[in-house]
RNA sequence: GUGAGUGUAGCUCAACCGGCAGAGCAUUGGACUGUGGCUCCAAUGGUUGGGGGUUCAAGUCCCCUCACUCACCCCA
């Protein structure tokens, strides 16, 4: 037997309709603020990867499905900013934009709760943008959607990590204050000082957080510039009336961010937390050979959102079902004709196997969840009437074949 | 890449110290000949994930392997 990659799904049925609620209901909420969809390829160049997302980190050095094809060398992309900004460089679309992006994302990590080697990711960027209001925006959109579409309990955290300048002269600060307890940190947040030296806050051991919490940082030390972006941000989403947390913790993954940084977080996920993450990247754009852009943009992981939202999403316009019952096969062509005539009419309708029993095909229409079945037999051919049973009532009715088009018209919007 | 846990019928799970592989649900048929759901009766359904070993005897113990789950790492 054949068993699917690991780390991969067979999206169907219940859970697909509601990953698919979420992408239309972010289509046209998104659109509504002016967002327009984007669809990059499943797969660029690998070096487009290296640049933006950062050679030496997790992602680019071991998480990335690269592949050789001609000595060229590929790879399915492991998220979304990066193939955005290179389509907006070159097709030289015209600033400000707005995309927004629903594609499948590729890590080769070991899966676990809410994490999967392939992935959904709803995003967005805003190209062009460099003043605080928009930071602010952008988690405010996020969480207008999150509300819109029912999420619950969600918290928002919020920190800036400046700009190289802060950084570097922070980091600098930073390697002195922790001198005297190197020993005392574990060897994932050593090795972290020196590839990525942010991310050892991210630490899970308690030991490391003990140090952490009495060390100054880097909020506190940011450059005027930046400390005043900061505090417009903060400003104006108390204006929007967001509620968020400040974590001078908080810090990114992905080396292209500057200045703001947030994540919304829900409880109740496990290990992965994190719903949305996203923040200010100002440089990735001429780093990747494009003019200089100020930017904001996150990203949303729709499966781990779906896990904190109860079984009944706002749903999809949930269509009737008819489902026809023949008795006999010398009955197919008036059958396929019915079935026509009803899906023509907007419905859905599927036909039971018509040498099978009538009871059989009405068992199957009520597995299926049919609203009516439609019985055609001799009885129904001679006198020229079809037999419909209401499946939730049990009551039947003869309509002939004539007001056939206006019972199908009529239970359209009931 | 590292660690822990779990794999028994389509699904959810039993099976004592190693001793004839079971139940509920689902499916199919019947009670009810052209009428589903509810009830009752019956039937079908298994190389116990796969391979090797120990033993008179392995679902059970040991080794290998595969898959899934959770966590680390990392991240949406």
């Amino acid at each position: 037997m054949y068993q699917k990659p690991k780390g991969t799904r067979d999206l169907f049925g219940k859970e697909l309709r509601r990953l698919e609620a979420m992408n239309s209901a972010a289509r046209s909420f998104f659109g509504r603020n002016g967002y327009e969809e984007i669809r990059t390829p499943s797969f660029e160049f690998a070096a487009l990867f290296d640049r933006s997302i950062g050679a030496t980190t997790d992602i680019v050095e071991h998480e990335i499905y690269k592949f050789e094809v001609s000595k060229k060398l590929y790879a399915l992309r492991p998220e979304g900013t990066a193939s955005v900004l290179r389509a907006f460089i070159e097709n030289r679309i015209a600033l400000p934009a707005r995309f927004l992006y629903i594609c499948s994302m590729y890590r080769r990590e070991r899966p676990q709760k809410g994490r999967y080697r392939e992935f959904e990711q709803i995003g967005i960027e805003l190209l062009g943008e460099s003043k605080p209001f928009f930071d602010a925006e952008i988690i405010d959109q996020a969480k207008r959607y999150l509300d819109l579409i029912g999420a619950r309990d969600y918290t928002i955290e919020l920190n800036s990590i400046g700009c190289q300048d802060c950084r570097s002269e922070y980091r600098e600060k930073l390697r002195e204050e922790l001198k005297a307890d190197i020993p005392k940190l574990c060897d994932d947040c050593r090795r972290r000082f020196e590839k990525n030296f942010l991310r050892i806050f991210d630490c899970k051991k308690e030991t490391c957080q003990a140090v952490y919490d009495r060390v100054p940082k880097i909020s506190d030390n940011l450059c005027t510039e930046c400390a005043e972006h900061y505090a417009q941000v903060t400003e104006y989403l108390n204006k929007f009336g967001i509620c968020y947390a400040e974590n001078k913790k908080l810090v990114r993954g992905l080396d292209y961010y500057t200045r703001t940084v947030f994540e919304f977080k829900h409880g109740g996920l496990g290990a992965q937390d994190t719903i949305i993450a996203g923040g200010r990247y100002d440089l990735l754009m001429k780093e990747l050979g494009g003019p200089d852009t100020p930017c904001t943009g996150w990203a949303m992981g729709p499966e781990r959102l779906l896990l904190t939202i109860p079984e009944d999403l706002p749903a999809l316009n949930a269509k009737e079902i008819f489902f026809i019952a023949g008795m006999g096969e010398r009955f197919v062509g008036d059958i396929v004709a019915l079935r026509n005539q009803i899906q023509d009419g907007g419905h859905v309708c599927m036909v039971g196997d018509p040498g099978e029993s009538i009871k059989a095909q009405v068992r199957k229409a009520n597995r299926v969840g049919a609203k009516y079945s439609i019985i055609y037999g001799e009885d129904e051919e001679r006198e020229g009437y079809y037999t419909v049973k209401n499946m939730d009532s049990g009551e039947q009715r003869k309509i002939p074949k004539n007001d056939f088009v206006s019972f199908i018209s009529e239970t359209k919007g009931s």
